[in-house]
DNA sequence: CGAACGTTTGAGATGACTCAAGCGTTGTGG
DNA sequence: CCACAACGCTTGAGTCATCTCAAACGTTCG
């Protein structure tokens, strides 16, 4: 099931059974990347997207001097160029972070089920605007925030995500990014990054050590990114982060 | 024609005529609102869209002490909360910035439009994603631009948009914005957008005075900012800026 | 005329950057 | 199995861009 965890507890978006075999016929090809790899050229047309099984893939822009901003982070079920289907062209470039896997699924695929099923377009459709509401809460990241709490929002936001992915505890994950990869995310420079972790460690707010985050004090840490998952829109029901946990109705 | 100026000149997107009498069509409502005044708010469930006709408007997010960062402002001719339909719920607000004209469209007619006709739906789906392509690119003016560059850079997408919504000869634009409502935009404060307005004065490439931005050098304005309009997908053979004129073929 | 708002300027503070060097870990080839 | 290269992390010192605080100025509108 390479779909599994593509949309899962999202809000309203859920696939059906049926919706996810549909999609799942669609995979033409699975294939796995080596880590730091361009998967995708801004300006290349595209016939086919890729959904992201394992690993951790970005999409970034590039200044004049060939510095990178980075404008999104992948994880695991996040289908990441889908955007390319309406677009035909991408603005940006595509590239693994850490060794992936991912689906391969052709456009052709995509007009038929856009011509079939209306209900499951709009749910791609919607999976391509969560994408959109990330990058605005990356916009409120660089534009109102210090560098510490760009660090903490940032690693809070990758906690719920792969908390709703499956792949966190909701206090340890794993993240295979170096310190000037949490640079081209953030903004700032890598050893600005450096001190940053180092404050973090001694605040006792989080460790980010040998590609694994251990969150010390979710609740600090949330505070000091004013951090709001509002925007990731997982389902209320969905299995909450530790520090959320609320009975069920 | 309140859809006239919606996806003009869009590449691959523009509507036929039929796809704009349909949206026409659409059209509960036209509604004028004064400056500044919020027109939605993140987390109120919304089951309308607006397609902005005059003025403009904008999104924003608000930080812990009531600051705001916009995410996007919107001109003539976008449609600027469509990604309320899939989405049901925004994460963030919309106000208008100057007076403001606007056509409603109920989300029941987007249903049936997304049943009934898949080409125009994919026009909907690449409006938000252009959306989402400016997004981008403002991460990339706060990530990785200086303040002079950040407002160059602004200056120059605002002056492409509105060439394309027909509002800008390419050199001169009304836009009714405070250098405030450009710090907000920029990630700065108002004290040092003020300080690069005399800048971009003084080494004459732009002069922003009473809400109309001439830009005197569009070349050396565009290079600061590391301006590149390829993600605004306008078509090719759209009625292109001065400085990049170039043989019809 | 006065109030409200937006713009402009100055002076001093500060957060993040640059440059530079050293340290630790990992992987590889002799 | 050791040596060393490559890479990422860490730290220090000095610089600079932008911020903060403060005040004055200009324009618009009631």
């Amino acid at each position: 099931m390479f779909t599994e965890r593509f949309l899962r507890d999202k809000r309203g978006a859920s696939l059906t059974a049926a919706e996810r075999a549909r999609l799942e016929a669609a995979i033409s090809e699975v294939r796995t990347y080596k880590p730091r790899k361009i998967i995708a050229k801004a300006g290349e047309p595209l016939d086919q997207s890729t959904l992201l099984i394992e690993g951790f893939m970005c999409r970034y822009l590039d200044d004049r001097s060939g510095l990178r901003q980075l404008v999104a982070i992948h994880v695991p079920g996040d289908f990441l160029d889908l955007h390319a289907f309406p677009l035909k062209v991408l603005d940006h470039d595509v590239a693994t972070l850490t060794g992936a896997t991912a689906a391969i699924v052709p456009h052709s695929e995509l007009e038929a089920i856009a011509d079939e099923m209306p209900e499951l377009t709009r749910k791609l459709w919607f999976s391509t605007l969560l994408d959109a509401a990330i990058h605005r809460a990356w916009l409120f990241r660089l534009g109102r925030l210090d560098a510490n709490a760009r660090v903490a929002h940032f690693l809070c936001e990758t906690n719920a995500r792969l908390v709703s992915a499956g792949l966190s505890d909701g206090r340890r994950f794993a993240l295979g990014l170096t310190q000037a990869d949490v640079a081209e995310i953030c903004g700032l420079t890598t050893v600005h990054v450096n001190r940053v972790m180092r404050q973090l460690r001694e605040d006792g707010l989080c460790v980010f050590r040998s590609s694994l985050v251990e969150i010390l004090d979710l609740a600090r840490l949330t505070a000091l990114g004013q951090f709001n998952p509002a925007y990731l829109y997982i389902d209320d029901d969905a299995n909450p982060l530790p520090s959320v946990q609320r009975p069920r109705s």
